[in-house]
DNA sequence: TATTTAATTTAGCTTTGCCTAAAAATAGTT
DNA sequence: AACTATTTTTAGGCAAAGCTAAATTAAATA
């Protein structure tokens, strides 16, 4: 249930995204793509994770988290999560900027020290990319929360779910902006004086427009 | 100028603490001590460390900081103390618990993070125990500042070196309790509802004595 | 089904950083 | 000055975590 090291840390939590989404046990090849490392390497981690009771290992067929494996797995996503929400929120950080940072700040254990960083940020249920922070005791909400485009930084990419305004005027004036429900964008550039955004292959939209545009951020 | 490991700032780190008010090189074994290692560990990684040019080692005579190794500690020294006031001043950490924690995010060596980590601290001079923060360009300040008894967390001990009111009753309050210039003591507790504290052998220190003290905190 | 191809594991090597035990150098004592 | 005691270094091991290359197993194709 604890007492991971950084590296056995990493491959569960490899582990826990990968098997999000795709069925079934995860391949030696996967785990070792998505960590930059060898099969050879991902293959002797399994067996260890294995022998600690953190994976179910059948060789050449794969692996897949025991639930005490998954735990730990949710623990490092909190603290890398609520990591990246400090990074961005307190200190100013641009999204794309915190991921590294959050990877090794995500491997310091101690409770006491991310429930009081928890707390200090106001116990967020997302982090800035939009992804459920879990819980301490390991729950997690899988929703991505909508969110004003006006709030989106540069070099944030998302999706549009809704809008704030839905009158007639208003639709009309997205339409021909080529504004539409579902389609996904990417903020180039955020202005300072007027609020206004770049968007890749848009050129510019309003503050008046972003603020009126519901969005889910894209990972 | 960098690319230490976690250990090898550990060793630059003890290096510059124990050759700042000792004369002439550290010996291996008072190395190791502070680091709770064997000495043949320190031996051998003095010779690694020398290799990189960061410390003068002389065998059988001790080793020194050069200027390339004493700009790392300061560094590490630096990413350190930030850490603690962090911990203390915006997580409410209490003092002695911060040690640990911060020996571990001192190690996260980037110099955005800890430029921006400063930023948003205020840029503060000392850390939480009273200690120099050194600036991002190595420089230190060697004065503790005075502060203000009130102001001490349970556990501090500190040394009167001043009062703000001079009367002669207060002076002659002061002398009845037993408070001299110069005395250390140490807070063991504080009291939230009349800002009181319990002080080691003293007895109990009101908010209006306490307000009047100045104090330089121990490490 | 037999054979080829691709994925996975095993075997064995490297580096880092620690350890213990033995050897070497310095320091202290008579 | 010689001997002893202490400190420091060297030598040799161990564990973690990565790597390459070879062996094995599973999957795909003829």
């Amino acid at each position: 249930m604890q007492g991971a090291s950084s590296s056995r840390e990493d491959y569960l939590k490899a582990l826990y995204v990968l098997s999000t989404g795709a069925e079934g046990p995860v391949t030696t090849t996967a785990l070792a793509e998505h960590l930059s490392m060898r099969p050879a390497s991902a293959s002797g981690m399994m067996k260890q994770l294995a022998e600690a009771g953190w994976v179910e290992h059948e060789a050449y067929r794969g692996a897949s988290l025991t639930p005490s494996g998954e735990r730990i797995a949710l623990d490092v996503i909190r603290r890398h999560r609520l990591w990246e929400f400090f990074l961005v929120e307190r200190l100013g950080f641009a999204w794309d900027q915190v991921h590294e940072l959050a990877e090794r700040l995500e491997h310091i254990e101690d409770a006491e020290l991310i429930n009081r960083l928890d707390d200090y940020l106001g116990c967020p249920d997302f982090d800035p990319h939009g992804d459920p922070i879990p819980r301490a005791d390991g729950t997690v909400v899988d929703a991505r929360p909508l969110q004003v485009a006006s709030e989106l930084r540069p070099g944030a990419r998302a999706v549009i779910k809704g809008v704030v305004d839905s009158s007639d005027v208003f639709l009309r004036h997205l339409d021909a902006l080529g504004i539409r429900l579902g389609i996904e964008f990417k903020v180039v550039e955020r202005h300072e004086f007027d609020g206004s955004a770049r968007v890749e292959g848009h050129g510019i939209w309003t503050l008046g427009v972003l603020e009126n545009l519901l969005v889910v951020i894209q990972p």
